[in-house]
DNA sequence: ATGAAAGCGCTAACAG
DNA sequence: CTGTTAGCGCTTTCAT
């Protein structure tokens, strides 16, 4: 094996100058004769010299270097955020570290793993509420935080407003005539602290209450994430004598699941149910499914934005930065269809 | 704004003791007496000490951190073969860097940001073909590295044989008696040097001259990754006189695509048109998509248990660890109809 | 068992 | 412009 890693000393005695000029050189810090940077230049590439990031860091006293904490790195919303995070990350000059975290305990044991010095230089949560607690350790840490789809007073953020939306979604189907409508979503997650699904729930009821529609909970369903459940859920539903006409669902996944429920119960969508999604995934339009649409994407690219802001001093306002939320109308929904009405034709599903 | 960060020193006075003894209580480096450990550690408690990663790194020689490179990060396919990656390095106590390239300048910029010293211990990249050189490159700079889901001789890897896998779907729908099968998949994309695609389409081939099925040239597209090309070029072809009868896409998400054309165009899956896919994402089992199975997350997770031994010193056989391929039958796929025979009843979609 | 000191490799302030 | 030097914070001999 060979040659030992060459340092910074090594160049400066080999080019004749002192590690001082070297460093100089190294980055760019004007003041050095052409001639002079031409030969420590030539002498890098002939050692092959490689520069520490370790030492240069710590002799800065920085990482360049951000995690990004992710709940469910698979989800398709997730993975979306992220790319947006990453991608401007690395436009501005920061690697990303990532951390998928599934259970609260993972959660805490990253959390407090980040509590060494010089880790990273900020973080940024993606779809993950912290504790007060946490976020004040990661506070008295002087770890700049910035939060994304998750509103926690106090730390810089980036969310979107999803009562409107589960009112959004649900007006939408009233408006098209529906008034039993059901409601699909995740299982309330104590542990982690996810509240996005309570939310729509609560802008559902509104709507409904709104528009003089009584609630019947026996139509309001949350259960386990993911397709499956969903699927399950609504083949019960659909079965009753007094079967929804519409749901909701809040994701787009359970939506995909309430779509295959249909097709397996020989319902028609839209005509003998209609369904709303949320967030607009890459499937759903591949899908025809409506939902209410949220910048993925982009709320990771703002988050991320933030944080550099943060990390270059510059002070981030406002601390709490809303996204707006889309109703995106494909083929998914449509007015109820009187039953003895002849199916319609082209079911774009 | 306050307490500057405290350091190793400032612990080592404040306890009365050398830094060396909090260095031996903070690693955990047996030889201290149980007393002044005790003292030391309500030390570091009390002042709110946390050791510096960048510190230690660099007195170690090491950064506990690996790269990981992957492409089109929010491809499902990719994201859950990173997500293997991930959990293996975090079970082994490495923190991932995580790089999402979509160009081969993004790679090439990313690979030669890796070639600074202490950046990271070691690399995995994933379904990223690397250039001679770039190997070389990073054999010369003593980082090691495991490839996942790419071919590259003479570098640690973990992999399935495409060929067989493509031979393996197109037998099967031989053997369903389809004649007219076509073949759907990405575009060769010499720039990033992806090869799957091309390594399919031979099994498929080969699969047919074995069956003295003449090869139609017309069948065989490739074009743009993603869905929507997929539509249109099926809607295109089913349109023929001599439509295909069935159609194996290299991949799930392409296979998708055909799956929405059919629907468009009013043909019965399977009964009209049979469709293979390729990875088993997770849409596939929601969408009845019969597929070749590969162990995405699985192939992420050896690829990121080779390097943790790698990095640990120990030799890792077999360089190339191929990794098996499973044919999944479900809805979308059954022997061609007779065009009198009427249209079968649930179309499992 | 533990203190002292020599690095790890780089940056930046300070003289020239 | 450039050499010298003092850190950055931790690990690890080497004595004691």
């Amino acid at each position: 094996m060979g040659a030992r890693a060459v340092n910074i000393a090594e160049v400066a005695s080999a080019a004749g100058v002192g590690v001082g000029t070297v460093s100089r050189v190294l980055n760019g810090s004007g003041q050095v004769r052409e001639s002079t940077r031409r030969r420590v230049l030539a002498v890098m590439e002939r050692l092959d010299y490689r520069p520490s990031r370790l030492a240069s860091g710590l002799a800065l006293g920085t990482t360049r270097t951000v995690a990004v904490l992710v709940p469910f790195l698979t989800r398709p919303s997730v993975v979306d955020r992220l790319a947006g995070v990453l991608s401007v990350l690395d436009e501005q000059g920061f690697d990303g570290l990532v951390y998928n975290v599934e259970t609260p305990d993972d959660r805490d044991r990253q959390l407090s793993a980040l509590a060494d010095r010089h880790r990273a230089d900020g973080m940024v949560t993606v779809s993950i509420p912290l504790r007060r607690e946490q976020v004040a350790a990661l506070e008295a840490q002087g770890m700049p935080l910035v939060m994304v789809d998750a509103d926690c007073p106090g730390v810089s953020r980036v969310v979107v407003d999803n009562v409107a939306g589960g009112r959004m979604a649900t007006e939408y189907l009233i408006g098209l005539g529906h008034t039993r409508i059901a409601f699909v979503g995740d299982q309330p997650n104590k542990a982690m602290g996810f509240v996005s699904t309570s939310r729509r729930l609560s802008g559902y009821r509104e709507a409904l209450r709104r528009h003089g529609i009584a609630r019947d909970r026996s139509l309001e369903r949350r259960g386990p994430h993911g397709a499956d459940w969903a699927t399950t859920v609504l083949e019960e539903l659909l079965v009753r004598p007094d079967a929804p006409t519409a749901v909701f669902a809040a994701s787009d996944t359970q939506a995909m699941g309430v779509l295959r429920a249909a097709q397996r119960c020989g319902k028609h969508v839209p005509g003998d149910l209609s369904i709303m999604g949320f967030d607009d995934i890459e499937a759903a339009a591949l899908l025809g499914l409506s939902t209410v649409r949220q910048p993925l994407r982009r709320s990771g690219e703002v988050g991320a934005r933030r944080l550099c802001s943060a990390l270059r001093g510059e002070p981030i306002t406002p601390v709490r930065e809303p996204l707006p939320l889309e109703l995106i109308a494909r083929q998914s929904c449509g007015p109820p269809l009187v039953r003895e009405r002849p199916p319609p034709v082209g079911v774009a599903v």
